[in-house]
DNA sequence: CTGAAAGCGCTTACAG
DNA sequence: CTGAAAGCGCTTACAG
């Protein structure tokens, strides 16, 4: 490694002085366009870029956004979220000169949170999960630190947030399963304690109002969101006198679990029940039959909490709540035959 | 957001000077305990924490280590590494005072790593994968930049890194069908161009060679890692003239596409048909029957990383070249009739 | 449009 | 064991 050169180093190499160059870098529009030139011609000969330590110090931000690793014990989410929701934010940012600084949530997500803060490391996070009551954003809107959520958060509307609109989906996808003539639908996997599930929740249900449909607590399992859990209570489903004449599932790994429980048991899909679930993945579209979806782009999710993130740090005047990002329903085997 | 107190402000609330201050937090040794016990106090008090950027100026380091996110349209790993290893990674460095820097790969992986280190951002790096004559590496290396792989450099084995025994783990195997009775075994999914790959394949042709067997070109089939090459694959072999009488599978998402062909002919897993794969997963646990697997620990993988690089950083004497970190084989229902 | 100077908040030889 | 001073490499009022 060569020696690093400074932005003196370029000031004297351009003859100017280090305001100048540290102005033809920002560029300013003070400064005469012969000058920019020449400047500009010496720094792309020598590769010089302003040490980043340096300017964070001087301009008095980090130009760093945190994210805390999720705890996949939790299984909440389609294996590809978190990666693919970092792609999205870091693409974002990168754009406009922003690092992304990654933390376990270590032993919690808030004190992670609190560690990147009180070290002056990060001017923003974006929160890639929430709970019920969660503690993290309770202290973020205390704080009045900028940040944005991956999800909804139901207690402060007002928190800027970027989400699919799930009840939406679920009613999407449960209307799709009343038009072709079903009127028995379960819902499985998942936890209620998960925003997204209440959301999904709501949604089937309102269509079932919205019908004339009763609203029946046994077709209702979110108590966990294992692949083993979704075996058992379509087991359950298919035992009991009234059997369901479709289920929607939380997510295409407890989908594995439904599908071989109904498999085994012999029943028709689709015309004695239909399955549709949430998350696409080579399970989904291998299955026979194929599975009906919807899909959610985990990338744009993390794109969008991005650049709003990023107008929160610049004082843009945005709106308060939650943005929606597009969802997806492909209709497949698993729903209407052929 | 209250005003931040600087390490001035300690200094003059606790009666000493910020040098003082400083060596208390640096817990240097030439201070009296006295001292540090009152200064400590204070600190504690107020909750001060050094600016990070300041402190990194002044030391002329950036306590930050960089990492670039796979592209995952080449379906190379197992869905969880990324999240897994990021997650060793980041536990082992918080320890330590280190950040983790994330960057896509945008436009190539090298591009990333070149502007991490042109602005001075990290002191690091943890490259996550490896190709066959990767750019990556050979710019690292030429430019001394201090980097750990996770893998095996092939061209240059004098590369810090740490990785899975990958020949062993496939000897191990082999060795396994092998004792229990199978002599024609079949190896699919993923490309050569892969170090792993190609390792793995050492370790199923050691074993072949070590017990006399002959080694059958049309039993290699390495030349795609998706589900769908998986169970083409398998039906060929399945359909040939010499069947192969056990068959190992480089990953557990390829092996539902091998699982699919063999269910779907009927032949008899594992009397006629052995299968074991990499990558222990919902799919691997649940399947009837319960395969067979390699798991390779991935947490551990970046957590052996980091603690690599913290030892290069702190130009620690450590051996040069690869450490291995344990796999685990995990005999299941696939590989044995009970 | 440009420069000299002060400052961002730390650390660390140097001197005592 | 402790402090005053210089310095890390930038930015940005201020003055011209």
């Amino acid at each position: 490694m060569e020696k690093k050169l400074t932005i003196r180093d370029i000031a004297k190499l351009s003859g100017v002085s280090a305001s100048t160059v540290s102005r033809v870098l920002d560029d300013s529009d003070r400064i005469s366009a012969e000058t920019k030139k020449s400047v500009l011609e010496v720094v792309n000969q020598y590769g010089y870029k302003p040490q980043a330590a340096a300017r964070n110090l001087a301009r008095q931000k980090t130009s760093a956004i945190g994210i805390i690793i999720p705890q996949n014990d939790m299984n909440i989410y389609s294996s590809s979220f978190f990666q693919e929701a970092l792609h999205g934010v870091s693409n974002s940012l990168s754009q406009n000169g922003y690092d992304v600084l990654i933390s376990s949530g270590n032993p919690t997500e808030l004190d992670a949170i609190k560690r990147l803060i009180s070290t002056s490391r990060i001017d923003g996070i974006i929160l890639l999960r929430s709970v019920v009551n969660d503690a993290s954003i309770q202290y973020l809107t205390e704080s009045k630190f900028p940040f944005v959520l991956i999800g909804t958060c139901l207690e402060n509307p007002d928190v800027y947030s970027v989400d699919n609109d799930n009840q939406r989906a679920a009613y999407d996808i449960a209307y799709h399963m009343y038009m072709t003539g079903k009127r028995k639908m379960a819902i499985i996997g998942g936890t209620k304690s998960s925003v997204f599930i209440q959301k999904r929740l709501e949604g089937y249900e309102k269509l079932l109002v919205e019908k004339g449909l009763p609203i029946n607590q046994d077709y209702i399992k979110l108590e966990n969101a294992s692949e083993d859990y979704g075996y058992q209570s379509m087991l359950e489903l298919l035992k009991s006198p009234s059997r369901p004449d479709s289920v929607l599932v939380m997510d295409d790994s407890i989908c594995v679990g439904v599908m071989k429980a109904i498999n085994e048991s012999g029943v028709k899909i689709p015309e004695e029940i239909a399955v549709a679930c949430f998350n696409e993945s080579s399970f989904t579209k291998y299955s026979r039959p194929a599975l009906t979806t919807i899909s959610l782009n985990f990338y744009d999710l993390g794109y969008c909490a991005a650049k709003t993130l990023l107008s929160v740090l610049n004082n843009e005047p945005i709106q308060k709540g939650c943005r929606y990002v597009d969802h997806l329903l492909t209709i497949r085997e698993s729903t209407v035959s052929n």
